[in-house]
DNA sequence: TTTCCTCATATTGTATACAGGAAGGATAGG
DNA sequence: CCTATCCTTCCTGTATACAATATGAGGAAA
């Protein structure tokens, strides 16, 4: 119901090769800093060159892969330092849309709306012991509220590159919830994220910009204290879509 | 010297269309809502459905125009308040670079570099008189300096941010410039913009990072200040590229 | 006169052919 | 044994052909 499941049909070739190719990008299957052969992705993907190459442009603009000067592109690999000034920009933009909804005025409806987002979250997290359908729940719902805080701005401009923002690699809001899921203070986390849900939205609701600004950034930071959690074993890092695109600074 | 000048040699068909589409985009050949016709382009640009199917992908991604859900592609219209925000958008990520140029440090090479473009525009404010050669000069010299200052933040996430955001239509530091130059505040308005500079510079240099960041936003109003006074009459409005593409809200 | 239906046309999405050029290996020379 | 050069192979960028579908005009019916 939510949207169209065949993987065949009523599908553009464009979109089966732009999620097929992030797939494989993520997953792993193609080294970081490797060209990108179009052929092999015509054989994998099932789709000819043109969609391919399509998806590689869209790819590129959305941060996972390069141009390579001479022709074609390559897989890009992340520094932990990019994740974090990916998570940053996400911040600053959120934080922007927050500060707008807020000073502008967010409508009776969007408020209502975003609450019971949030009286789902809060259900969520009640549950004593956590398991991983209440995490991929929580990446939904999460999802939810970051989209419907992005609308309450009021601003198509805004949106956008909030989403943008948002589509960047390893910022999204739900990046490292599943790594998070196996950490013992999983539950802490979230409960510290669901604060800021509600702090945010108090803070729209009272007409205080700086306020909301200062709690989505603060929102983001908890995103990198994650990240850092996240990196620091294998098994967390394992949970982490495209952990392979992660570069450690040394091997020691 | 500054890049290869011949427009027909040693430039891809992709480029070559992608300009050429940004030049009728906003030189108003199109009118926005129109659909745009790959095969007129075809005859338009000289170069084959291929590389015009790229550059429109392209310029999607650059927000100057948008998909139609049957196909195609369609030129945007921009309200006076989503130029506000796309500058507003700017001025935040141009904030957030001056931020981490201020706490993470920038070189000594990197200041004394982007000094010397600041002294290159003091020299020509230094005039008593701008006609507009002097104003295109110091397009250049804003140019340089904002990817300057970008390139200070140390982040190719941030860079890369930066100038998507200064891509965002009508968000580029200097779109309103030209304009400005028809009006009587012309060099009081380059002043002040001058001083912004300087400003969050020294703010830089003395690792002031919320400082250099709310100068920079500010910095992104004063755009926004030229463009209300651009919009205000005729001839100005006439110097802004792209202006058949500003939908005034009402025709009082 | 207005509305709905049908059909011809035009346009996009996709596949594929072709040419120029880059990457990599093998071979010959130092 | 190392290096430089040439050659083969593969790959990308571009053009174009083809099919499915949207668009718009024109006519018929209410």
């Amino acid at each position: 119901m939510t949207q169209d499941k065949d993987p065949d049909r009523a599908v553009s070739q464009t979109v089966k090769a732009l999620l097929s190719l992030r797939d494989l990008i993520l997953s792993g299957a193609l080294q970081p800093g490797e060209r990108i052969s179009e052929l092999s992705m015509v054989e994998r993907t099932g789709v000819s060159r043109t969609p391919v190459r399509m998806a590689l442009v869209r790819l590129e603009e959305e941060g996972l892969i390069e141009a390579i000067p001479s022709g074609g592109f390559a897989v890009k690999a992340f520094s932990e330092a990019d994740i974090f000034d990916s998570i940053e920009v996400r911040g600053a933009m959120e934080g922007l849309v927050a500060r707008a909804a807020a000073e502008r005025g967010a409508s009776r409806a969007a408020l209502a709306d975003i609450k019971l987002c949030l009286d789902d979250i809060d259900a969520l997290t009640r549950h004593p012991v956590l398991n991983l359908d209440h995490f991929a729940s929580y990446v939904q719902l999460n999802a939810r509220f970051h989209a419907a805080l992005h609308d309450m701005s009021g601003s198509a401009v805004m949106i956008r590159q909030a989403e943008r923002a948002s589509a960047l690699p390893f910022a999204s809001p739900s990046g490292f919830v599943m790594a998070q899921s196996a950490l013992p203070q999983a539950r802490t986390i979230l409960i510290v994220a669901q604060d800021q849900h509600r702090c945010v939205i108090e803070a729209i609701e009272n007409r205080e910009g700086e306020r909301a600004e200062s709690i989505m950034r603060e929102h983001a930071r908890l995103a990198r204290r994650n990240l850092q959690l996240a990196l620091g074993n294998q098994t967390t890092l394992d949970l982490v879509a495209g952990s392979a695109l992660i570069r450690r600074p040394s091997r020691a």
